[in-house]
DNA sequence: GTGGTCTAGACCACC
DNA sequence: GTGGTCTAGACCACT
C-alpha cells in the first residue's frame, strides 16, 4: 500500500499514518489477518522516526484495528474491526459537527454535502485492491 | 450564545472557540452584522486568557467569517460568509476522508453514514434562535 | 474632494485621512491656499470622531502640508509644500524598501515594477480636478 | 544574515522582522530550502520575546514565504515564492500610492522617483551573498 | 473601553 | 530540541 505523508501539514505524522492505514483497511487494500510492515521497515520506507511509527501502531492497537505480536509482527485485526461504540459515536460527532457547520456557513446545501460525503465513501470503498 | 469548552480535550481551546462560533453562525444564532463580545469580556466569561480569544477571533477574521473593527469591536461578517473555494474543498476533504474511512472500517454502511450527516445538518440548521 | 475610508483596514483612520489629503494635494484637487473643511464638518461628513480628524490635521500641519489658523480654519499651505529633506528621504526608504523587496521575492522584474510605479504616478497627477 | 531592528519605531517588531527576512530572500542571502534559526535562538539573538519571532514566522508562513516543519524547524519555501496574486496587487497599491503621492507633493518628479525605486531594486538584488 | 503588541514563563506534543 | 498552546500582566494606539 502506498503511504502518502504531508510533512508540512499541521496534522501530526503519526495521525496521518493512522489515517492512511485505516483508509487502507476501509478500502480492503489491507485485509484482516494481513501483516503490516515492521516498525523498523515502515519507518525507513517512509523516512520517519521509529517512535512515530510505533506511536501510530500502538494507538491503532488500542482502538482495536490491529494486533501487535512481539517478534511475530503486526497484523490487521483478524477478529474483525471494532464496532460502533458510544465512545466512537461521540468522537465521530465531535469530528463531524464542525465540518458540517462550516459547510453550512459557506452556503453548501444539504444535497451537495451529502453528495460529497457519498462520493468520498464510494471513492474509498472502490479503491483498487492493489498490493504494495 | 452559549459557549461550551472542554478544557480536557486535545483540541486547542481557540479551535473549539472557532468551531462554536462557526456553528453559531450556521445555526443563525449569530447573524451577519451582529456584534460578538469583546475579546476581554468573552475571555473572562468563559474563563480563558484574552490571548486565546484573540487568536480565535484573528483566525476567524482571516478566513472571512468575522470582521474586526479597530476599537469598535468584532462583528459577524455583514458582507456574507466566505464561499466554497478550492482551498476550502481541500481542507474539507482532508477532514472528511479520515472520518468516513473509519466509519467504513467499523462497518457503518453508506445509508447510515448519510443519515448521521443529514441529522447533524438538520440539527444545526434547526437550532432555535435563542439569545444568551 | 471625495474621501474614501476603509473602516476594516488595519491602517488607522487618521493615517488614511492624511494619505487621502496628501493625494488630493498631489493631484491638484486641493491647491495651496485652498480651505479644507473644519474639523467638525469633516468629521460629521465622513462619520468619524472629531479627535480622529484633529489628529490627521495636526500631523499634516507638523509635516508642513497645511496650516491651522485658530478661528479662520485650515488651509493647504500657501507657502508651498515641504521639500525633500533628509528625514523625508529616510522615511521614504523605510516605506519603499519592504515593498520593493517583496516585489522581487514574488518574481516581479524591474521593468514591471517601474511600470507600476509610473502608472500610479500618472494616475495621481492626471486625476481630474473636480471639486467636492 | 544580519537582522536590524529599531525598537523605537512605531512599526511592530514582528513586521520589521518579516521585512528583513523578505529582503534577505529577495537579496538571495536566504535561498529557498535554507533553514532559518529556531524561534528561540533567533529570539535570544535579537533580544526579543520568542512570541514575537513566532508571530513573524507564522505570518510569513501564511503568506507562503517560508514553511514551518513541526519539530524540524523553519525553512525558506523550497517550492518557490508566492506569485503576484490580485490580493498582493491590492496590498501593493495600498502601500505604494501614499508614498508616491507624498513624493509628488514634495516636488519629486517622475524621473527622480523612478531613479530612486530602481536604485533600491538594484541595491537589494545586488547585495553580496554574505553569510552571518 | 477596544484591539494590538510585547514580555515572561510555563507545559505539552512531536520527533 | 522544536514549535504549539496557554496564562498573566503590561503598555500603547485608536476612537
Amino acid at each position: 500500500m502506498i503511504i502518502r505523508l504531508d510533512m508540512q501539514s499541521d496534522v501530526p505524522i503519526y495521525t496521518q499514518l493512522m489515517n492512511q492505514i485505516i483508509e487502507g483497511i476501509a478500502s480492503k487494500q489491507l485485509a484482516p489477518g494481513e501483516y503490516l510492515p515492521s516498525v523498523r521497515s515502515l519507518a525507513s520506507d517512509i523516512g520517519v522516526n521509529l517512535h512515530t511509527v510505533n506511536k501510530a501502531y500502538t494507538l491503532l492497537k488500542q482502538e482495536g484495528f490491529i494486533q501487535i505480536h512481539r517478534q511475530k509482527g503486526v497484523v490487521v485485526n483478524p477478529d474483525g474491526m471494532p464496532g460502533i461504540t458510544p465512545d466512537y459515536q461521540h468522537k465521530q460527532e465531535a469530528q463531524l459537527r464542525p465540518v458540517i457547520a462550516e459547510a453550512i456557513c459557506r452556503g453548501m446545501d444539504k444535497a451537495e454535502l451529502l453528495r460529497i460525503v457519498e462520493s468520498f465513501y464510494d471513492e474509498i470503498t472502490q479503491e483498487p485492491k492493489e498490493n504494495a
